[in-house]
DNA sequence: TTTTTATTGTAGCGATCGCTACAAAGGCAT
DNA sequence: ATGCCTTTGTAGCGATCGCTACAATAAAAA
């Protein structure tokens, strides 16, 4: 009964990390199998289909990273500097690169017309515009429009220096700079 | 003799279009052969292998760019917000759109590992920001990071709202405001 | 025990991938 | 005409893709 179940919750547990690590780019069944210990055969017994598959891991990288983010940021509000100079250690550390990785990964593919990723993508980034935006010590009417501000430098960094984001300091820094300066 | 090398660039012409219009998910052989009016054996006896093609018709279309972007802004200093305001409406528009998703797509790949991409991609992104970097009017010291902080600001947008990128307005807006308070 | 149901292995389908072997066809100079 | 070199078509290799048919086993229910 229950077997299923579990096994298929360990599965996702094993193909998070590999995602992480290796993106969407070798996702191909087998390959998966392997990883998670298991068969392709396997794979799509405990998954309707590969893209149910696919969506079940991020979903459940999803929620550990909002838990993760939670638990860096507390609830109480903060300055757009200090929120932005978190998240971009954050970024930057071993610990959240990978996951800043998948993101670009599915952002892409979604960019590319994948119609399940976007649905996916959008609700994700939406999330996180909300959650951050209830973290913004600014003026209401600008707190979603500051906190897409903040997600997308730091996103922006990941593109424009693939591989060595920590290249992106300087232009970070500037970002904060102009925060401090705003409240004139 | 010179059939060949004109036939390459012919083909070269119209594989640029088709990147731009579907990205580097669709690279079979057979269906760029297709595109291109030709074979995929004539497109490897125009070219050494796949990854020959790929990186020529992606360097055309850089080249392409490039020019592009220099008959937009021209070569007058500008401030940071009219810049900003210039590129963020240039990405918008439907001439741009499809090159800010192919570049995306490239940097995603260069993330992955891809070592053919991560090349060109570090090579562009480099050739941007210096040419960023000329064209701002804000003090030495700090042109590069300014410019990199636009780029990734515009780049970030396109992560954040895949396939609506207008919806960026309100981010990008925000960073106007911070760099027309920038004077202090 | 029998009978059902849940779990897993083996084999393979049809499609696509990058690439190659082989040879036919065309233009060229001699 | 002959031979040569460039250009192009046909066919296919071996690998991988998502997925399925079929059957064997194990566990649970009767």
């Amino acid at each position: 009964m229950g077997k299923k179940e579990n096994r298929r919750a360990e599965v996702i547990d094993l193909l998070a990390v590999h995602f992480l690590e290796t993106g969407l780019g070798d996702t191909g069944l087998r390959r998966l199998a392997e990883v998670a210990g298991s068969s392709d055969r396997m794979l799509l017994y405990y998954f309707d289909n590969k893209d149910e598959l696919v969506a079940a891991v991020l979903a459940h990288i999803a929620g550990g990273l909002t838990a993760a983010l939670n638990e860096l940021f507390g609830t109480t509000p903060k300055t757009p500097d200090t929120i932005l100079k978190t998240l971009w250690e954050a970024a930057k550390s071993e610990a959240f690169k990978p996951h800043l990785r998948l993101w670009l990964d599915l952002s892409t593919h979604a960019n590319r017309g994948d119609p399940l990723l976007l649905a996916i993508v959008r609700q994700i980034s939406e999330g996180w515009i909300e959650w951050m935006a209830n973290l913004l010590a600014v003026p209401e009417p600008e707190k979603k429009a500051v906190a897409a501000l903040i997600l997308a430098a730091v996103d922006g960094q990941l593109v424009l220096f693939p591989g060595e984001i920590a290249r992106g300091d300087a232009a970070i820094q500037q970002l904060v700079k102009l925060f401090k300066n705003r409240g004139k």
